[in-house]
DNA sequence: GGGTACATGTAATCAGTTACATGATTTA
DNA sequence: TAAATCATGTAACTGATTACATGTACCC
């Protein structure tokens, strides 16, 4: 029964397509501007899954006759009814942290006030970069759905947090026991 | 060169092993009740991963003569040295989101206020489960060493983000055009 | 008409997960 | 001593990534 389990990038392809048929270059397009900047794979994937559900019948395949014959998916019945069941179940899946930067925290022990104070102040520096990348969005995308406006906040919130997290650090710098300088 | 590029689950080995050898089910143990809580994986790639890096010249292997025969791994000058530099270097690697719930989020146009009310309250339970883990931790753990107890921080930091963020959109679901109740 | 950027795709590899399986210890 | 639980490990699979590769359109 392997075939049978869909990951949240299938989910993610056929939420996409539910909306209508797309080639595998559109979908690409339309998750670089959205999803894609909190979920993002290569654009491999988006040849290979569409590929893989047409398999399991939620998808449909069509070959342009014209032109560049790209293939063209669109969603079955059966994709559709497979994607609003899982939309529908409020999902108590929780996300992991998964931070490079939270990992070498927890391993500086070993690390000077200095070394970490500059980890702070990168990680800090990346997020603000990112923050600014989401305000850009909302500043040009103002026709965004609805729904992409909320997770979007959600994207707002969890960057603030980390700036806010990580300028602390880097303003008092936790200090491994011997590790002190003399203050 | 595939076989030189460390992952982080590398790292987290090697940052393990830096304080003394151990068996991968020490590993195990360890990781359980501390990065396995925002960085979690199956124990076999506690198994697997330190082969790895034996063949990479970073750990040495040895088997126990008596008992048991388990492997004991430790982590060789070389090895000390790449995580060392690892370590030290600031990284700029930004953690992604990949969170189910939003994803359900961004694609719910087509869900009724009532469902996004329940993905919401969803969430924030789970968030809140979560949170209670943490504090858990940090009360039955005082002996944590000041990184982790930094790392928590982080952790707190983040469910409360979440939590949040979640309690508002039950408060007030984003609507969709055309979906609206008569109010 | 040559370069450059965008568009479109495939093949190979691998990390990570799932599933299975058995040995040792404790407890009832 | 049976059962349950903890400890320890391996094999197979596959989703995801990396790397490669070529086509088309536009611009100078």
């Amino acid at each position: 029964m392997s075939r049978s389990t869909l990951t949240p990038v299938s989910y993610l392809v056929l939420g996409w397509l539910a909306d209508g048929p797309a080639t595998p270059y559109d979908l690409k397009r339309k998750v670089a501007h959205s999803v894609g900047y909190f979920w993002s794979f290569p654009h491999s994937q988006l040849y290979a899954e569409p590929a893989r559900l047409v398999e399991l019948g939620l998808l449909e395949e069509e070959q342009e006759q014209t032109g560049r014959h790209r293939r063209v998916y669109s969603i079955t019945e059966t994709g559709r009814r497979a994607f609003e069941d899982w939309l529908q179940e409020p999902s108590s899946e929780m996300p992991e942290i998964r931070d490079i930067g939270l990992l070498k925290l927890f391993f500086g022990e070993a690390l000077s006030s200095e070394s970490v104070v500059a980890l702070a102040r990168a990680q800090e520096q990346a997020h603000l970069e990112k923050l600014s990348t989401y305000e850009e969005l909302e500043r040009t995308i103002p026709e965004m759905a609805t729904f992409g406006r909320a997770a979007l906040q959600a994207g707002f919130a969890f960057e603030r947090t980390f700036i806010e997290f990580w300028s602390e650090i880097a303003a008092h710098p936790p200090t491994a026991p011997g590790n002190e300088r003399s203050s």
